[in-house]
DNA sequence: CTTCCTTATCGTAATTTGGCGATTAAAGGA
DNA sequence: TCCTTTAATCGCCAAATTACGATAAGGAAG
């Protein structure tokens, strides 16, 4: 079931995510390499593959592979604008995913 | 059974949780089952599994061990205190979450 | 056009997850 | 005690995940 990976979030879901789209970027968080990843994106935005592969101890296809997933949630994008190179974080969506997580307590 | 299910974090981790534990409990988080299955424990505090079951378009096996799998990373407990039956939230963990994931963004 | 460098994809194997029927265990009454 | 209700565990299967070597695809420089 790759529902976990397809049909990533529209920019109109912005505002509240459903609990589906929460178990899905959750998800995506969920694994160790993939976390590390966006932490460094965090530092060190928009850099290439090759510069994460460093940092982790795993193979390039698969960090190659840690990445599409990441990027099919929506949770990094892999260029910033026309004519930049490089994987970067959406920071609009981890908001909206840690706002929805203090709403899911909260309300 | 897998390591994203062992060695809950202890109170002392309340403060900042680290990447792995962080990414332990997103990946808890990361099945719409489980996900309802917190949503559905915030406002409906210590109720008792037959109550989720019920909620849940799954067989009760499959429920008790999402069960299982919350608990065991902390994010639920089977009783308040003693005397008492049900699983109950553990809103501190989840605060604490959301707050690890928001600090992830912010530093 | 070639060569190099980088990264995505393919193919595959090992492991984990998710689901459920059947069964066991535990807790409360009668 | 026995019986009923409730929930956990077992056993099994299908599907997904994770990891990696090998390979292909894409650019940039020469």
């Amino acid at each position: 079931m790759s529902s976990a990976n397809t049909s990533r979030p529209s920019p109109k879901d912005i505002g509240t995510l459903s609990p589906e789209v929460m178990a899905r970027l959750c998800k995506a968080l969920g694994h160790p390499a993939r976390m590390a990843i966006i932490e460094f994106l965090k530092t060190n935005n928009q850099c290439l593959c090759g510069r994460i592969v460093k940092q982790l101890p795993l193979a390039q296809p698969t960090v190659s592979q840690h990445l599409k997933y990441l990027k099919n949630c929506g949770l990094i994008t892999d260029r910033m604008s026309r004519g930049t190179r490089g994987y970067c974080l959406n920071h609009a969506l981890m908001a909206q995913l840690q706002r929805s997580l203090s709403e899911l307590l909260r309300s």
